[in-house]
DNA sequence: AACGCTATGTCAGTCTATGACACTTTGCAA
DNA sequence: TTGCAAAGTGTCATAGACTGACATAGCGTT
């Protein structure tokens, strides 16, 4: 009668997954991944167990979900860049915004920021850190095929797409063990990330001498 | 009396190892990574299940076996190249040389060799991909302290090693994905891989029009 | 020939994940 | 309003990957 948008079913479905996922993080910031059993999870939000496998494929699956967003923005915010600026370029910034975007909307357990939190997470459970990589360049394609939209090239023809999302990759999971050093702060990742975007290009051709 | 090197404990114990890899890769291979128990290849071997887990840590312990075997041969024929050869021809030399090592010892379960066996089972299994990259990942320090070497710059101060390890993995793991495609060849993932790495430094400054 | 260390087997139990089936709630319509 | 069908949950049973504890068998030594 009122709301359009959203059924109650839908709002009921919402929460509890909501609440699932804070539920889950919190008790896996505080105690581990691999410590925190599913059923701590489920008791803390007084659903089954069954019940939690019908929200999320797995285990991994929650603690990702968040990653997931993170990603999403990226895409975002590289659809949204100026034509104008070059693949690299726009890959660099399209990151700067992303990062930027989440670390302001932080959902403070602990200091850190909701974004800070997981990825220590991740980079911290090698479990996790296996599944994170596979998801991530998982989306090479599909970063591939944006530049390749970009720049009016063929994205089946041309390797240079795919070439440049698979560099970005590399790049970016390097960065990305700024996490494991204890303090490590966003700022610093993105500093590790521009300096090697900046260098790459002459690091790959010739001698270094 | 006789062997200094192997007492007859060690050798059954490498025996056991071979055996377990063998008939786990050959029921994998037959009728899937997931779909094959743990239980299925000790009864092959008649060990215990628990003896199984006395020689790899897990089931993708096992599976990835070979992969390292592949990597370690990549890491050494990155160190025999000649210190003439500029970093990425380094690499992308080592990598021509530690594959056509390892396809011409073929295990000729199928008609396959062992490598592209395993690379493409692994290829195929979420799980196994997942475990695998973050393997690959791993050895990025190596590889940059090894190019670091070679050039004679610090690898701490230097971002450069560390950047072109993470551009080289990228790049392979890239190229990977030829095993995807049934019948993808050796010859086609090498190819894909030098074709990336020669369009590489191009395609990271400016527009690509 | 007896002893000690090591590999293996056995057993019990935890945890993730899934299928089957019953029960409750919700959304919609007669 | 009543009532039905679909969607969401709970319960139960089960498979499969591990793990710790403890007993046993076997090699390697003295």
């Amino acid at each position: 009668m009122k709301a359009v948008a959203a059924p109650r079913r839908e709002r009921k479905k919402q929460q509890t997954r909501d609440a699932l996922i804070q539920a889950a993080l919190a008790l896996f910031i505080a105690k581990g991944y691999e410590q925190t059993a599913v059923r701590e999870v489920t008791d803390a939000v007084d659903v089954s167990e069954r019940t939690f496998f019908r929200y999320f494929a797995n285990k991994e699956d929650l603690a990702l979900s968040l990653a997931r967003d993170h990603t999403d923005a990226l895409m975002r915010e590289l659809a949204a860049r100026p034509l104008a600026e070059p693949p690299l370029v726009a890959l660099r910034n399209a990151l700067h915004a992303a990062v930027e975007g989440l670390t302001a909307a932080g959902g403070a357990l602990t200091g850190d920021s909701a974004y800070l939190s997981i990825m220590k997470l991740i980079e911290a459970t090698p479990s996790l850190m296996a599944a994170h990589l596979r998801y991530m360049h998982e989306r090479d394609d599909e970063i591939a095929r944006a530049l390749a939209e970009r720049e009016g090239v063929d994205p089946v023809t041309d390797l240079r797409p795919r070439c440049v999302a698979a560099v970005f990759s590399g790049l970016f999971i390097s960065a990305n063990r700024e996490w494991r050093y204890a303090g490590g702060t966003v700022e610093a990742m993105l500093a590790t990330f521009d300096a090697c975007a900046d260098q790459v290009a002459g690091a790959l051709s010739g001698h270094w001498t």
